[in-house]
DNA sequence: CCGGATGTAAAGTGATCGTTCTACTTGCGC
DNA sequence: GCGCAAGTAGAACGATCACTTTACATCCGG
């Protein structure tokens, strides 16, 4: 398993205040000092493992939409949820990763990166563009009601997208 | 200060993970035997100030809302917003505290509790007891949404939960 | 004015953490 | 088959942390 692939699975487990050094390098598969070899300090280990991340989401949530704006947007719940599901249980890595070091400013960076990335993907995807910010809340929305409520949370998010599109000029 | 307020304060400013026992005693302006008198271990200072949060956002957010319901949506999220302007700039500290120690039961059955009652509250205040899980959402993607957007986040709450009340049936 | 409850300041303890260092092994071009 | 790049295991180091202990001050009812 790649190196970045094993740490992302070590901070979703432990979370980023408890995942020690030495947890990160059995998850990554590899000696201390190959792990330092490429990255540095554990805070680089951090950076890796949410730039994996953000490809893996991106790849599983937001391509290959439907081209239909209404189908896409009940696939884009629905596999928002299936991500939370399999992969995300405890709420969003990046937030995560930001509430663990709020000081960190390398890692809002990163965070306002990737949300930035998603709002403008999802508005394309959805027929949205001009309704991006209510489309990102919902979707944000969606990621911390699911831990609470399940795929009641989904069924809401499609609702309220729904009422969204329906609104448009 | 009350202790509980000082650690609160503490935990906000410098995240649950890097918030020493010490920078704690330090903000509850108090001896450290004092500190571990009323609470025993650093996890109660983390219960202590999340249930002292819990009581400060009720009463800022949730209380007194106008009695119309139109009136009381658009005060929520107005209130809210404020909310995350003057104390929250960071997103949710509950979601903080369970994204610092995922395995800890109590922590995340303390955030259930404080979810639950906000969402029940709020559903009662502006009458959508039927949608509360959607106006649950609403909230939380307002609470995410504010550190990246700010005010027009609130504005997409805003609209959104209108939306929502002329669905109504 | 005394004695006990209640507070403070601060040194000490043992564990753990991130990081570095030492020593050994393996694959591979020449 | 030699030499070197690149890997492994794991001990060692210095810092920091949660927590305990010791020693001293202050309040206050009797």
């Amino acid at each position: 398993m790649k190196m970045a692939a094993g740490l992302e699975q070590a901070f979703v487990r432990h979370g980023f205040a408890d995942a020690s050094v030495d947890t990160l390098r059995e998850a990554a598969g590899v000696s201390l000092r190959t792990l330092y070899k490429y990255m540095p300090s554990r805070a680089d280990m951090v950076l890796a493992a949410l730039e994996y991340r953000h490809r893996r989401y991106m790849a599983e949530v937001l391509n290959d939409l439907p081209a239909d704006p209404a189908q896409a947007r009940d696939a884009l719940m629905t596999r928002a949820g299936d991500w939370m599901q399999s992969e995300a249980a405890h709420g969003c890595l990046f937030h995560s990763a930001v509430a663990a070091d709020p000081a960190n400013a390398t890692l809002r960076a990163l965070l306002e990166r990737h949300k930035h990335e998603v709002a403008t993907r999802a508005a394309l995807a959805t027929g949205l563009e001009g309704q991006d910010v209510a489309l990102l809340l919902i979707m944000e929305g969606l990621t911390q009601t699911w831990p609470l409520r399940g795929a009641e949370a989904v069924s809401a998010a499609k609702h309220l997208a729904a009422l969204l599109a329906e609104d448009q000029p």
